[in-house]
DNA sequence: CCTAATCTCTCGATGTTCGAGATTGTTGGT
DNA sequence: ACCAACAATCTCGAACATCGAGAGATTAGG
């Protein structure tokens, strides 16, 4: 087994890694004028879109932990410089279900699936064998950083 | 060669894994009452105390990326709660060097220390060639990753 | 020494977030 | 059909984080 000491430089390395991916978003924030928040609340609702769905304001909030009233200023914002429409949900109308536009949607794609292509890229050089034992990897230590970010929470 | 697809989906394992380890640091800065940038801070100059330096407040402002108006405000709240300790350099009288205090480094230990602990231990499972793969895979994403953050900045 | 550069801090302005409560819409019991 | 309870979003005012400009103290270089 690989010593303590490697294996602790590791999980040194995955902090790095997450530490420059949080620059990638930052600098697409500075890029289009956003802050973190906003670009956190763009990548929630893309995610959404990708799956099919559309977020309500409410599960914005909830993915990027923020109360109703900073979701109302945060909507405010991207729709003020033209990254989501508001609209009204016709079964429930208390809800807003928030669109992108496609302004936005270029734009996130251009930055962030550029990164994404040059990262699959960089995954040619690796057999099958070694991504499934970087897959098994990845997929174990978040379920150890999970158990750690949910320690104590509320039982639900 | 494994297929594009399966190469994508651990691109995004790879920025889940990210989003959960920001919810640890989230986590640490509900429980102890600090903001995120706080935490960016007192990681920063934990990670420093560890390569045996103590930062000055413009060297940490520089790590995260805040105006000296706003580190002084930083170090005002750090310093406030007790986590850190100013301290003029007695080389050069301008500067401000950082101490942390004895309760943040326990905190500081008991939150991320046991993380890393159990990161470590997790890799158990690893043969030495595994982990020499995840090893070239993350320093390689990373600096594919870096690309990106840096794309076009202006050359110092 | 005298000047320019460096480091931190102060001050005022702007923007983000929150808590409390109002508004609008839905649901279920009678 | 009505009314009460609940739900989703928004408005308002206060608290706080960040910034730009510039002041004060210290150092480095002629």
């Amino acid at each position: 087994m690989t010593d303590p000491a490697e294996r602790h430089e590791i999980a040194l390395l995955l902090r790095r890694l997450t530490v420059e991916l949080d620059a990638v978003g930052s600098r697409f924030a500075s890029v289009h004028g956003l802050n973190r928040t906003d670009v956190r609340a763009l990548v929630a609702i893309m995610d959404a879109a990708r799956r099919g769905e559309a977020l309500t304001a409410g599960q914005l909030g909830e993915a990027v932990d923020l109360r109703s009233a900073s979701v109302t200023a945060l909507v405010d914002r991207l729709e003020k410089v033209g990254h989501v429409r508001r609209e009204r949900d016709p079964e429930d109308r208390r809800r807003v279900s928030l669109q992108l536009s496609e302004s936005a949607m270029a734009a996130g794609g251009e930055h962030f699936g550029g990164l994404a292509r040059d990262l699959v890229a960089a995954m040619g050089t690796y057999s099958d064998d070694e991504l499934a034992v970087v897959r098994r990897f990845l997929t174990e230590m978040t379920d150890v950083i999970m158990r750690h970010s949910r320690a104590d929470e509320p039982p639900s």
